[in-house]
DNA sequence: CGAGGAGGCTTACGGTGTAAGCCTTACGAC
DNA sequence: GTCGTAAGGCTTACACCGTAAGCCTCCTCG
């Protein structure tokens, strides 16, 4: 970079803790989180592992930016959608939320790994903050009274960012894989058998699975279609409050 | 033990596996789950690290181990309630469920590292999977079709199990610490304090927190009470699958 | 009694995060 | 221009992790 710097920044380099957090979310992309280690990272970036403590103070910092990087893009994503108008009636508050929390849900598939990292974190990035706070919002419009939005949100919990995490998903989230996905497959029939297997100890679990039958999934992971399900709980969640909201009213 | 051995049991060693996971689990209740290792839960049972590989092929087995014990707790839990008389109205599946979901809570709250690990396993336990299949008859004996049930299970997610994952307790969950909790209050105001310093940006969400106050918690973890708000989204999912239920019906 | 194996132990390796310290370079003040 | 300062690289080294390999000593069974 050859313009003339800000007051206080960084002399020379074209090494920022920008660039090093964008490089770390590309290689989780792409090599999945396990593989995200100092020393990868610097590989990545063509420089050691201990120069990159000059942009982060320690891996927690690193993992901290990072959530902060995907937070920013789910920021980003619900800033696409269209405002509500002014004149938007008070009913307009469901929808709107749905539009949002998928917009969100949307940006984390693409990082399959960031929810690991969002729920192991112990401080909060600015940008989920605020996004919290547009939802808030408009539940506020909605006519939800604090205490009923506050427990809205606890209710949501990691929904909220548009991830729910599944019990039983026999393989997936782990690692980049990047496989033709008939390892998951492989994974999910070996379960689904091992469960055949002691039918006799499951009856109903076995039942419902011959029922509802696994098999025709073909949009994201292994088993069921996750967006389906993930949608039914947002929408019992949403219908949930839509009444408590109703309740509420004089 | 001088009692003479089953038919192909294990030769002399007191060790056996089960005493290995009881051991790690109550490592990890003292201790955090990041304080169990290999090499300290060896120490513990008063033998070198490398001996524990007799009982368990890994550290993941390991894991897969400690997570059954918890999932045991919780089946024997749960058998602990009494049981639904035969002639009890059809209705009676969400009390019941309730029950169950809330006798597995207890067990997690005494074992606060457990959902982590749950979280992370791919393969699943036993005494999990049979936990679930009680849940299922519940609901099949409130007249849920099979579909119905298997949204449900997803709709519950890990909430089936006694938790759901809170983004944002400041501290939490992490570390035994055993201290004073002043520690985690700390973190607490803190995070509060930081969030009214750019309550200009934040509007919404430094309003609900004046008015919603989460001064006087004293139950469990930081922030919120936490068993609360479980509750609420619990009750809020039921009553919707309830409805779901009903409109089911001929 | 002798073979075999279960279950301890020791040693060693590669990988992790990171503390400590060195060397170069660019910048701002004189 | 020169020089002090410090940002930002690099190298080395340490503690701790999971675990592969191999040894030894019993106990048990044929």
């Amino acid at each position: 970079m050859t313009s003339p710097r800000a007051a206080g920044t960084a002399p020379r380099s074209a090494l920022t803790r920008a660039r090093v957090l964008e490089s770390a979310v590309t290689l989780a992309d792409r090599d999945g989180l396990g593989a995200l280690t100092m020393r990868s990272l610097a590989r990545e970036l063509g420089i050691e592992a201990m120069s990159l403590y000059h942009h982060v103070a320690n891996k927690e910092d690193l993992l901290d930016g990072v959530v902060d990087v995907v937070a920013a893009e789910i920021q980003d994503a619900v800033g696409r959608l269209e405002a509500l108008p002014d004149d938007a009636p008070e009913s307009s508050w469901k929808p709107a939320l749905r539009r949002q929390i998928l917009a969100a849900r949307t940006v984390l598939l693409r990082h399959p790994w960031a929810s690991t990292v969002l729920e192991s974190r112990k401080s909060f990035s600015l940008h989920v903050v605020r996004y919290y706070d547009s939802l808030i919002g408009l539940m506020r419009r909605g006519g939800f009274s604090y205490d009923l939005v506050h427990h809205a949100m606890h209710a949501l919990g990691s929904r909220a960012l548009g991830f729910s995490q599944e019990l039983f998903e026999p393989d997936g989230a782990t690692a980049g894989s990047a496989g033709d996905g008939s390892a998951e497959e492989g994974a999910a029939d070996a379960a689904t058998a091992l469960l055949l297997q002691m039918a006799d100890e499951l009856p109903h679990m076995v039942e419902m699975l011959a029922e509802v039958g696994h098999q025709d999934t073909g949009s994201t992971l292994g088993w069921c279609d996750d967006q389906t399900e993930f949608e039914f709980g947002l929408d019992l969640i949403l219908d949930g409050l839509e009444r408590l909201a109703e309740r509420e009213k004089p």
